[in-house]
DNA sequence: TAAGTTTGTAAGTAAGTGATTACAATCTTA
DNA sequence: TAAGATTGTAATCACTTACTTACAAACTTA
């Protein structure tokens, strides 16, 4: 295998993980079938990281900031709350569907992995979408079209459970829950709860 | 350690199992360990279950008749619409909550197992649940409170993440989340989704 | 081009995994 | 009470795990 510089290495390994653990989960990421999946030794791995927790750390840092900063995007956009709101939970379903292995990352296995920092990370990225939420939420009342006597923050909660359960549906009878169909029932909903 | 019979064993290693898992996830379950905890070795463990999967599979059913038989008894209960959903909510919530172990069973590991009996027991499982609210939903309808032109099966969707999410955050935030607290608010907004 | 740094390999480590075996103690039943 | 079934133990199985070590090849810089 010819030389690569750390840099490009520790995308490709990062890249291999979050695969295997879309098939397989993250019980069966190891660091021999990782070596294997990229295509050199394991020990070449422990050059670029030095442990496996290192990768998943890291990854966690790249989700904080690829999809929290696409995520802000939409928030600051110069649209309606409605739409906005919408384009809010397509996305965030999107790239839940589009990054199984993040996803499973986030959800199962890093709630109940006993790593205190890897709960801290995750913690901070909920609650930074939960801050987007209120956001948008209180736009929309100062607005006026959205009921000013709801919380924001319970708001938030409810919605945070549409990804998750969209996700677990999606698991359990795989291809058959259509995201644009899944999206709109959601927020008719949502939207029916948060108008006067 | 002194002889038992099959019957009680099996019940003292699904307990010991779930307070494993409970405590330092599915992952960190070995059954060098939960001989140790149970008190005996770890052959005696084979004796009672042919494989490690075998317990969970056994849990997996418990779960199943113990927590869908108790909501069933709120669905079929003589009480107001309303009263009956704040009801299930509720129990539903406490029973993730006092049951840790299984909820990790459920929602994240079993998710992602690959595991294909163990998927099909989890959906059957929130199917049933699922199904349950779409019953209540059309109750409500039926009696005139609620909005008719509303999915249930929507509704079921939307209620299914808040026992989810009020997980996720006990997780993440340990003892801050007051249960009866959460419930209330979400039932709140769930009720505004409902009525006409 | 020589010296030092970086990136890779091959082979290994100790510790842990689920499961099995041979055997003994205890219970049930004839 | 004898025979057979049931429940336990201790030792061990083959295998996987994350990670390390000794060394070589390639790149960088003087």
């Amino acid at each position: 295998m010819p030389r690569e510089t750390t840099d490009i290495r520790r995308e490709q390994i990062k890249k291999a993980v979050l695969e295997i653990i879309a098939e397989e989960g993250l019980h069966n990421l190891s660091t021999r079938k990782l070596a294997k999946k990229i295509g050199f030794t394991e020990g070449a791995i422990f050059r670029h990281y030095a442990t496996k927790r290192d990768i998943i750390k890291a990854i966690m840092d790249d989700v904080a900031s690829d999809l929290i900063s696409s995520l802000r995007n939409i928030v600051i956009s110069p649209v309606k709350s409605e739409e906005k709101l919408f384009n809010y939970l397509r996305t965030n379903v999107k790239y839940l569907k589009e990054n199984r292995g993040i996803t499973i990352l986030l959800f199962s296995e890093a709630t109940h992995l006993g790593d205190q920092e890897l709960k801290d990370k995750l913690n901070q990225i909920l609650l930074q979408q939960k801050h987007f939420i209120v956001k948008m939420v209180k736009d929309g009342a100062a607005e006026g079209v959205w009921d000013k006597k709801l919380k924001p923050e319970d708001i938030a909660t409810l919605y945070m459970g549409i990804p998750i359960t969209y996700n677990i549906e999606f698991v359990l009878n795989k291809n058959k829950v259509n995201i644009d169909e899944f999206c709109k029932r959601m927020f008719k909903l949502i939207l029916k709860t948060l108008k006067k």
